[in-house]
RNA sequence: GCCUCCUUAGCUCAGUCGGUCAGAGCGACGCACUCGUAAUGCGUAGGUCAUCGGUUCGAUUCCGAUAGGAGGCUCCA
């Protein structure tokens, strides 16, 4: 006898004792085949998710999972992940499984396989999936004790090396993937059978749920294949990883794989070349970007309005070098910390190493020490264009994104321990904003906390900077995400994630509290009281790095910048070459006003001007022929494709010159 | 750093199972055209096929190393 309870309109039903899972969905939502798992709660458990063929127990409340829900398209991914190993194994009959679990978009599996896997390879595991799917293989669960488990994958090393971390009573980390395996409870296997037969096609340890049979999975693609290190160590031996994606319909798939090519379109490296705004050559070095004039005036009117907006906001600016003796990073643990991520020294002066910054608190901190500072000084508040240095790994080098040489909009705010709270409160109002202003406009946060591994200073020092942020944050009303482990050596951090306009999230602001350097730096001021005290120190950038923003607004706006940002802002083009000097005052009209403006007076027909400049994405084309010169008007072309003809000189001027200055995002 | 793959004209890419195969489009340049909202026509120049070494009668093509790039893994103060 049972209970079930449904979501919406809670249902009590009693059934007969061996009815399953789905019997009842099946009657309860006839001819609804989206459900293909259930949450189940137990009496006074913590609801677990379970097949549609598990048998209901006495008391069980139970709640279906649809396959478009967060949960189904797990389990369906998941489950697409074992017929994937299935088809491997089919086709590479040696091939050792390694851990296969869903993740965000897709899933994956690892091999031990002789040879790694080529994109023929691929398409052969896919067809033999499409066969399996075909042929509706029942996904059967079966609880197995450790030492039968361990005879019937005895041919499975990696397997035997989970059941063996299981059965030591050592909690699996969930970091990597083990746990889909094998759960904190009794071990499971998964077993595939066959619709018609009856026969046992598969097997592999899994803790689950699956979905009913192999015939549920709507649509999948295998991505791409990639080496990857066992249980993610780099001690490990490397495995072949497939990743696959798989969706509720083929509708959804296709969605998605069009996300992925509009992601592509937008990828600032090809951007970057295209529009001719920065590039990597070769011969100064990986990950180290020269801007093109260009990609110049969009990095130079991003940084001066950042300025602006420090001005007002009480910072003060400061420069600093890119390079310094060792001493200063040995003093601020930096080569304790993190010597790996740094280039190697110069020796200079018989022998004494200098090194190129990897940041630019140090500096900071000498600056403030360089006198005696007092109480009323603080919070001080140095903010700078500082550029540094890291020494990224070849394999992570990426774009602009991950560069090893890059411009921090660093600052660092001195204060006392009762400013601290208000400081934060108000710093973040001001990275939220001026975020805003760049026209990003949804956040959520993430406070990094200690890595006891990683890190200096007292527990209490930690805890009280850990709550003080934990506070700053939960006041903005956003989301707010733990980040056990993140912060840095020195300190904890709230980070300000950003999504773009196709919904991808970036890493954008950090916001750091460190009690621990200003006592590694002896940093003191006057108090009223007229005793010496330690400042607070709050590390912080806004955009991260400058190219990181940079490349991160390119993408957003897919190349299309918002005028007040765009290298050029108006094209002006004339319908045949008499129009050109009148074209040419009107621009003369526009560059007064500060407006960024160039005549095509090129040999290109009227037509292909026009297409250059759509296809070099500047907001505004002004065209001129005949009519509009005996009116003294000019024609708008818009980067929409709109059009407003016939438009009076100074009201075309006025019009440009207000969307510019207004910094309008649209 | 590790694994797999890639590197042919400024860009995007064809091509050679080792022997007149170094090609196209765009771009650049020149000439003609003077045109009302996304490509006018014709012509010219550009490459020791990433670099270095090896195999071979002969290498852009095969092998190795190096550099750079892509996708992953690890890392990301």
């Amino acid at each position: 006898m049972t209970i079930d309870r449904l979501p919406d309109q809670r249902e009590e039903r009693t059934v007969t004792t061996g009815t399953t899972i789905g019997q009842l969905f099946a009657e309860v939502f006839a001819g609804d085949r989206s459900n293909i798992a259930a949450r189940l709660r137990a009496a006074a458990a913590e609801p677990i998710l379970v097949d549609l063929d598990r048998e209901l127990a006495d008391g069980d409340a139970i709640e279906p999972v649809a396959i478009d829900s967060e949960d189904g398209r797990a389990i369906l991914r998941h489950s697409t992940a074992h017929v994937m190993a299935q088809a491997v194994q089919e086709v590479f009959p040696e091939a050792k499984l390694g851990i296969g679990p869903p993740i965000r978009d897709g899933f994956y599996y690892d091999f031990q396989v002789e040879r790694p896997f080529t994109p023929d390879d691929l398409k052969t595991i896919e067809q033999r999936m499409q066969a399996i799917v075909k042929q509706g293989q029942r996904f059967s669960r079966r609880p197995v004790s450790d030492e039968a488990a361990r005879q019937e994958l005895a041919g499975e090393p990696f397997k035997l090396e989970l059941i063996g971390l299981k059965g030591s009573g050592n909690a699996v980390s969930t970091d990597d993937g083990a746990d889909v395996e094998v759960g904190g409870g009794e071990l499971t296997i998964y077993d595939n059978i066959d619709a018609k037969s009856g026969e046992l096609c598969w097997k592999d340890l899994c803790r689950g749920p699956h979905l009913p049979t192999t015939r549920n999975i709507p649509a999948f693609k295998l991505m791409r294949s990639a080496a990857a290190y066992w249980r993610g160590s780099e001690k490990n031996p490397q495995l072949q990883r497939i990743y696959g994606t798989a969706w509720e319909s083929k509708d959804a798939l296709k969605a998605h794989l069009d996300f992925l090519a509009e992601a592509e379109k937008r990828d600032h490296r090809k951007l970057g070349a295209e529009l001719d705004l920065f590039s990597f050559p070769t011969e100064i070095g990986s990950g180290l970007a020269v801007f093109h004039p260009k990609g110049a005036v969009i990095r130079n009117e991003m940084e001066q309005y950042s300025r602006q907006r420090h001005v007002e906001s009480g910072y003060e600016f400061a420069y600093t070098p890119h390079a310094t003796k060792g001493t200063l990073f040995e003093l601020s643990g930096h080569l304790d910390w993190y010597k790996d991520g740094m280039y190697p020294p110069m020796q200079l002066d018989d022998g004494v190493d200098y090194y190129l910054k990897p940041m630019n608190c140090p500096m900071h901190n000498l600056i403030f020490r360089s006198r005696g500072r007092s109480y009323r000084e603080l919070p001080l508040r140095l903010f700078e264009f500082g550029t540094v240095y890291r020494y990224e790994k070849s394999g992570v080098v990426h774009g602009l994104t991950r560069a090893r040489g890059f411009t921090q909009d660093d600052a660092h705010i001195y204060c006392t321990r009762e400013q601290m709270s208000d400081e934060l409160d108000s710093l973040l109002t001001f990275v939220l904003d001026l975020l805003r202003d760049y026209g990003l406009n949804d956040f959520y946060l993430e406070l990094s906390t200690r890595d006891p591994e990683k890190s200096i200073g007292t527990d209490e020092a930690w805890a009280e900077a850990t709550e003080t942020l934990r506070k700053v944050a939960l006041k903005r009303g956003l989301d707010l995400v733990d980040d056990p482990g993140g912060a840095a050596f020195y300190g904890p951090k709230i980070s300000v994630q950003a999504k773009d306009a196709i919904g991808r999230t970036w890493q954008m602001s950090t916001i750091q509290l460190d009690f621990m350097e200003p006592g590694l730096f002896d940093l003191a001021y006057k108090g009223s009281d007229g005793a010496d005290h330690q400042p607070v120190m709050i590390h912080r950038a806004l955009f991260g790095s400058i190219e990181r923003f940079f490349a991160v607004l390119l993408e957003h706006y897919a190349g299309a910048f918002p005028a007040w940002l765009a290298p050029v802002q108006v094209t002006a083009i004339p319908i045949t070459d008499a129009h050109v000097p009148y074209l040419h005052e009107v621009a003369a009209k526009l560059r007064s006003q500060g407006i960024r403006v160039e005549v095509d007076a090129s040999d290109d027909r009227m037509q292909k001007k026009i297409r250059n400049a759509q296809k070099a994405k500047v907001p505004f084309m002004l065209i001129a022929g005949e009519e509009d010169v005996t009116k003294g008007a000019v024609s708008f072309r818009y980067r929409d494709g709109s059009q407003n003809n016939g438009v009076p000189v100074d009201e075309a001027v006025a019009e440009i010159v207000e969307a510019v200055r207004s910094r309008r995002n649209d």
